[in-house]
DNA sequence: TCAAAAGTGTTCTTATTACACCCATGG
DNA sequence: CCATGGGTGTAATAAGAACACTTTTGA
């Protein structure tokens, strides 16, 4: 049973906890999901105070015998029913602060899922987690703008260096879709033929022989990301890179 | 006064301690410095069990009252002395069994300082600390090869994309130096030219029309660091690069 | 005069950028 | 037949890699 990690910290409570803890610890989960062309995160509206009404990030206390990651996981996977899923560990936060009844350092992480394997959840949370545009998220709960921000930083860069961005995706892809996908995370735009030029040219894509279907303009083709020749690839040395279209900006000399 | 985190945590204290602490949390600090063209760490020899006699990273208890960050402040400035230097947590580790006599999560810190303000640790520690060359480190106590490969990683991957290595060397030094350094942290070799031309068309370093003294070879010419210019064109966009040289492996077609 | 490290340019190759038109489909 | 997004190539520029000899000093 998934407890809301800040949620036990109810006045009540906070003195037989006391008992037992001076400090605690805690996880908090930024999961990301990719739909309609837009970057979002799953949040989960407090039902108790402090914060209570806010929008928070999922988390939860860690148990004493659980490794954090494990924790992480188990978080997930009682909100989406989801397993073995990218799920990366991004900082600790720990200002004394920043829980308003207790010590409680948390350890932020992010996952990456594909948002349309995401389940409806279960009946207790049916009606408190929802998916949020990134641009759109503002003023959550404790300090949790601030470990949303730092796994989006987290993200961005991971992108331009390990081929993450699939695990966002369907298996099967356009790459029109692929490149919204990065430039949803980079912020940025990207040229097409650039982009498809670079991509392919790594030959991590199979290309399936099947187009969409149904679509109102010329279907476009589908791909799987090939998942073994990058570990392969990856074992001789290559490195997928892929950069954001830096400004050209020419510093002058002094 | 500095306690080590870890010693606490011996037999007779444990039972005591047991009382307040169902979980505790320490930070544990990778203190960087480079000297005769090697990349050193500074590392404790344990005066108690567990691990007694085993070299270990510098670390403490966080303080109830006490952020994260300023923890691990203080555990550098009891050590060597030294305040407002470079320091970025890294990650927590929180496995069930890292600690063998209680649940301890831990964050990790790297510093990175000037080895040569290092000043004589205090008394009580002077036998105790010691500078390390990262290539022979070996066996340490609890997690702490791991935590000091992760931070090493980490810093490898900051020194490409921001100006850090000049934390690591005095204000003036020459560019074999800072040649030197580069290689010592990448673990890889690079082209004295290609270097040199690199770093100089930044425009971050001010040449001090001064050479070494007392050489027996041709003396080399002195340059420091411009911080301001260095912020002045961050602002403008300008993003700091210094490629690890990467070997050529041009993927085959499947 | 020797040893040791400093300093210096050019050519070749590869990667990145900028950019515009025709194509296939559903409505 | 129109609207919508799919798909394609080339030329110009910039960045990176490879590479060897002369200079200055102290001993």
């Amino acid at each position: 049973m998934l407890i809301f990690a800040d949620e036990l910290y109810n006045e009540q409570e906070m003195t037989e906890f006391n008992n037992f803890f001076k400090s605690a610890f805690s996880v908090d989960n930024v999961i990301f999901g990719f739909d309609e062309g837009d970057l979002k995160v799953l949040l989960i509206k407090r039902g108790a105070e402090p914060f209570k009404g806010k929008w928070a990030l999922p988390g939860d206390l860690v148990y004493p015998n659980e490794d954090l990651d494990a924790a992480a996981g188990r978080v997930l996977e009682e909100l989406t029913g989801l397993r073995e899923v990218y799920l990366e560990q991004v900082k600790a936060f720990g200002a004394v602060n920043r829980h308003p009844l207790g010590r409680v350092i948390t350890v932020a992480y992010y996952s990456l899922i594909k948002i349309n394997k995401y389940v409806v959840t279960p009946a207790s949370f049916a009606q408190k987690a929802k998916w949020h545009s990134i641009a759109e998220v503002n003023d959550l709960a404790f300090d949790h703008n601030e470990i949303l921000n730092a796994c989006f930083d987290r993200l961005k860069q991971r992108v331009r260096t390990r081929p993450l961005g699939f695990e966002l995706l369907p298996p099967k892809f356009t790459l029109t879709e692929l490149q919204h996908l990065y430039e949803a995370i980079l912020e940025t735009e990207l040229d097409k033929r650039n982009f498809r030029k670079k991509i392919l040219s790594m030959n991590l894509l199979i290309d399936l022989d099947e187009t969409q279907e149904g679509v109102a303009h010329r279907p476009a083709k589908l791909f799987e990301f090939d998942r073994d020749r990058y570990e392969k690839l990856v074992k001789d040395g290559f490195s997928f890179e892929l950069k954001e279209s830096k400004r050209k900006l020419v510093p002058t000399q002094s």
